[in-house]
DNA sequence: CCTTGAATAATGTGATATCATTTTTAAAAA
DNA sequence: TTTTTAAAAATGATATCACATTATTCAAGG
């Protein structure tokens, strides 16, 4: 346990366990827990000072969601990534978003439009100060109001399962790069949803995830299998 | 407690929380548990033969998966069907198979196509038994195999919550139809695995889910909700 | 006969205890 | 120094208990 769990500032939760999971699923969609180390309940019930009844529950939660994987031995941790997880995670995602953003076009009000027309704002003002965790809340509160405009929607799990488990990587990615640029296609995806536009709202989505993390993503997973191939030469001389 | 929840027969499931989940998620999957009524901790530990501690793990993983959903008085239970949400499973359904087996497509072997084929003989022999319950999990057993010969794949969970999701509905279709045909499309989508082709991969999946039980799902839900009308109209004179 | 309200029962939540398994530690052997 | 091995510590799984909240029951009042 030699990393620190994030607060939730607005954690209107009602039971210790709800808690918990919000709490353990912000911190590992901001990358806060290290992929590959050991989760376990009394460590975190003592960090918590709770019991680990509550503990043990969330966890289950965030298992039974991809985020945290459960070795053999019952131990549980934030599973590594892969180049092949990567890619079929990214293109999963792609995917999912697009048919949840045209299955909600029908659905799109333009108040709804003026809505996520301002958390963009918001976005625009927070890029400056350079605020990863902000940016990323707010880049899915505006997908998440996107979708679920359609009110039958039940892709929305899916989509946050996806993001569950692309978080704690892109994160690593960026803090490798130290500089990012968070680019997102949400003006054309707004022109869009005005003009009722399915092609152009599905385009803009792909746009926007490919050229988010994406590119960096792929960038840094090609680094890293050259600093493992280097790795193995050095070590079978 | 005036439903009964079927015993799992191959159950190697190592803790009795996975039993639990295992036989709960099977339940759910085959209809035995009704639409609306609330699972108490109690309730099902007594019927298991276990204490409530296990039971509500297995709980909280299968509202994790959205196949119960927990109230705000805390109760939870299995949702009922409504022609959004059926219209909106199934399209995400269709949308998540289909890329699932064109992502597999190119980890296709030979040596799968047979293996899948004789699970499709299989479900031939069982057809004119009519075990729907058998018919579901090789049918499942197909899909699965079919999807998870990509090693990469990460679709696979959030196919099988919509399977989850779908379950109870279809067979309480199934039910009502009281004669029963189960329609797959396995011939063609063997056929389509052999010529690695996968425009016509994505046809046959698309017929598989459409002319499997959705159609009767439609065909029920129209009926239930002109029941309801008519209920209605009665009420109002 | 129907509604209201208080007493009773049932339920969800969280803490603690116990046991089996796993991991770690450290000393002994190679 | 490295490997092996046994003791000790830590961990996961389950049962049980106590408490607060929610449902249910049933009698009193309208």
């Amino acid at each position: 346990m030699d990393f620190c769990i994030p607060e939730l500032e607005g954690d209107d939760q009602p039971t210790s366990q709800d808690q918990v999971y919000a709490r353990l699923r912000n911190a590992i969609m901001v990358g806060a827990i290290p992929t590959g180390t050991s989760l376990t309940m009394r460590g975190l019930a003592e960090h918590l000072n709770l019991s680990p009844t509550p503990i043990r529950e969330a966890l289950r939660r965030l298992t039974s969601e991809s985020a945290i994987v459960s070795k053999d031995n019952r131990r549980m941790l934030v599973p590594e990534m892969t180049s092949g997880r990567f890619e079929d995670l990214v293109s999963t995602r792609k995917v999912l978003e697009c048919h949840a953003a045209v299955r909600a076009l029908p659905y799109i009000s333009d108040i709804l439009i003026d809505e996520l027309e301002a958390i963009d704002v918001e976005m625009d003002g927070a890029i400056p100060k350079s605020d990863y965790d902000l940016l990323t809340r707010l880049n899915q509160a505006f997908h998440r109001k996107l979708y679920s405009a359609n009110i039958h929607q039940c892709a929305l799990p899916l989509i946050e399962s996806i993001w569950l488990q692309l978080g704690p990587f892109q994160r690593e990615v960026i803090s490798d790069l130290r500089e990012f640029y968070i680019v997102d296609h949400h003006k054309s995806l707004l022109q869009a949803l005005r003009n009722r536009d399915a092609d152009a709202l599905v385009d803009s989505i792909k746009k926007d995830i490919e050229d988010g993390v994406v590119a960096a993503g792929r960038e840094a997973i090609a680094a890293r299998s050259a600093d493992q191939n280097k790795q193995r030469a050095a070590g079978e001389e």
